[in-house]
RNA sequence: CGGUGAUUAGCGCAGCUUGGUAGCGCACUUGGUUUGGGUCCAAGGGGUCGCAAGUUCGAAUCUUGCAUCACCGACCA
């Protein structure tokens, strides 16, 4: 390709409303353009590292005996309605209707439209295991798009789905596809972990994310400094601490705390240790049949945050998780959320591991102004139930019983879930079995985000020159930079005979023909990051030599033209 | 959806406080100059000042409403 007939779209000045750096980088050097709010035009050049990306991941799916299949964008409202998700999925799901008033949906995922084709297609167990990908725009109306393609709300993925008779079966693609995700990100030359994770809605027993470590992430994966354990917060368990609670040794005393309402302000008021407080939080409680909402209290140590995944997933308490109301803290606790307090609180009290293990503590007194110290457990308050609700903090033990917990930012890339027989149930999705009985199929699903991933590998590979792409998804493999070309004849030769042996070769050579100066045409590589410039200049054309620069060392050396050809083999 | 901020040329911004009919840098066009790291000189083109209403002799500037975009929270590949 030649630069006079590519659409190469570079921008000098970092537009502004870019926040980190892939966004950046992306507008930048030209890959794409905003249309409106999380949706995105791909140019040339970010078009041709997409589909190196999604090369890859088809061949490495396909390895794992993945089936490419295509299936619709728009999908008919009935068959979320068959699966019950028309409800569950919410407003990121965009209705939409057709000309006849007839709903459909833009397809977030293809669990809906899979389940149904296979329901239609199978009919013995002979046929199974079944192993099917697509790879597929998708949109969701995301609450706030944001970081370019990391979170747009129409994106490409690649989206994956396996049928088996038994759990063995699918336990056994589950971790097929776990290696292939695994090769997926070497090849891509990513630093990537597998982490433990929620199932969020899509639902399912087994599931494992797949994360980018970037400080731009938008998740927290806790490691351990000792195994290969790594999770999810939202999923890390935080162990119960070890060894008795200590007896009680202060009084219940009720001090007055004056404007106290935060934290911070009781650790000053009191000067205490804030791991010596707790703090209760109300939600609200599981609806009951015909009974009114109720609240339920949450206590934590003071220095530790809730975790809403967990809190959710009590049958105690309501999914999606959701903060008690001003009138309702007032009723339940008689006083306003700065000074809520487990002891003689008339709901249900869910406590902390952590802070149930405290003894002589600090928390609220359900009376505006007001606190209590020396509280203990039993003693002034007893009718509790403890469970994990907290967030593992750097430090923590690992709950695999191997070292301690660190705690880095990932940019999740991939998911992988057993799924079970949800979707078949509720598709009617069965063969007959060897018995010649009709049998539920169960499945697992597994999604990758092509167009993250790309955001995810600059976040990853650039400089303050621009991207410096990992050699399997670079736009070009190498860059043709002539030195004043319109003035030496010489060296228009020499990049013309270059540039065609290239092409010859089946290489992707990028040929800068523009009149440009020297410097311009180097910013403009460096930032579009292609590895490997080949600068042709009169200075070392006397010795049939050309120079090379390495985009990612920075390394250069000449060359000679003979020479250049053989270091593509 | 809640909180915050922005919207003036393709991009980045100034002008708004104190109303008088729009400017800077980059990019673009033409001519010259320069040619191994974003040259320099000269001349040019390009703007319904987000939209609508109001105040006023007069609105980019003041008022009100709306829209869009972005940032902080909940969602997720």
């Amino acid at each position: 390709m030649r630069t006079s007939q590519y659409l190469l779209s570079t921008l000098k000045e970092t537009p502004a409303n870019a926040e980190v750096i892939s966004h950046q980088l992306m507008l930048r050097a030209g890959l794409v353009r905003n249309l409106a709010s999380g949706l995105y035009t791909w140019l040339p050049t970010g078009l041709r590292v997409l589909k190196k990306v999604e090369q890859i991941v088809r061949e490495e799916i396909q390895r794992a005996g993945g089936n490419e299949i295509l299936m619709p964008m728009v999908q008919p409202a009935d068959l979320w309605q068959e699966s019950g998700r028309l409800e569950d999925y919410g407003p990121e799901l965009l209705r939409i209707n057709d000309r006849h008033k007839r709903p459909f949906v833009l397809g977030p995922t293809h669990e809906e439209v899979i389940t149904k084709l296979v329901a239609n297609e199978l009919s013995s167990y002979k046929q199974l295991p079944l192993n099917v990908f697509q790879i597929q725009t998708k949109f969701r109306d995301e609450i706030r798009p944001r970081f370019g393609v990391m979170r747009g709300r129409e994106f490409l993925m690649k989206d994956a789905y396996s049928f088996h008779l038994e759990d063995e079966c699918l336990e056994k693609t589950y971790q097929i596809m776990f290696d292939a995700y695994c090769r997926i990100f070497e090849r891509l030359e990513l630093n990537f972990r597998p982490v433990l994770a929620d199932t969020g809605s899509i639902g399912g027993e087994k599931s494992h994310e797949f994360h980018v470590l970037a400080d731009s992430g938008e998740d927290d994966i806790a490691f351990s400094d000792a195994s290969d354990f790594a999770a999810n917060i939202e999923k890390a368990e935080a162990l119960a601490p070890t060894g008795e609670r200590a007896a009680p040794t202060q009084e219940l005393t009720k001090v007055a705390t004056p404007n106290v309402k935060s934290m911070d302000d009781l650790v000053q008021c009191l000067s205490v240790d804030l791991k010596t407080t707790v703090k209760t939080l109300l939600v609200v409680g599981a609806t009951t049949e015909d009974a009114a909402e109720t609240v339920v209290a949450l206590v934590l140590r003071g220095d530790h945050q809730l975790n809403e995944i967990k809190a959710e997933h009590l049958p105690q308490i309501a999914s999606p998780l959701t903060f008690a109301s001003e009138e309702q803290i007032l009723a339940a606790a008689n006083c306003n959320a700065g000074s809520i307090g487990p002891v003689g609180l008339n709901i249900e009290v869910i406590v902390d591991r952590s802070a149930a293990h405290l003894s002589d503590f600090v928390c609220g007194a359900n009376e505006d102004d007001a606190h209590l110290t020396g509280v203990n457990w039993q003693r002034d308050c007893n009718d509790i139930s403890v469970h994990d609700i907290r967030n593992v903090v750097a430090g923590d033990p690992s709950p695999c019983g191997q070292g301690n917990i660190e705690i880095k930012r990932g940019i999740e890339v991939g998911h992988i879930f057993q799924l079970g027989r949800k979707y078949a149930e509720a598709m009617n999705c069965a063969v007959l079995n060897e018995g010649g009985k009709n049998q539920t199929l169960t499945m697992g699903c597994y999604g990758i985000g092509v167009s993250r991933i790309v955001a995810a590998a600059i976040e990853q590979n650039h400089d303050k020159y621009g991207i410096k792409w990992p050699k399997a998804i670079a736009p070009f493999q190498v860059a043709i930079v002539p030195m004043n070309m319109a003035k030496s004849a010489r060296v228009k030769e020499t990049a013309e005979a270059l540039y065609e042996s290239l092409n010859q070769a089946g290489i992707e050579v990028l040929f800068d023909d523009r009149k440009e100066r020297p410097g311009v045409m180097f910013a403009d590589h460096e930032l579009m990051g292609t590895p490997l410039l080949l600068i042709i200049g009169e200075r070392n054309l006397d010795a049939q030599q050309v120079e090379l620069k390495n985009r990612i060392t920075g390394e250069k050396s000449l060359i000679a033209i003979d020479e250049v050809m053989s270091l593509f083999n």
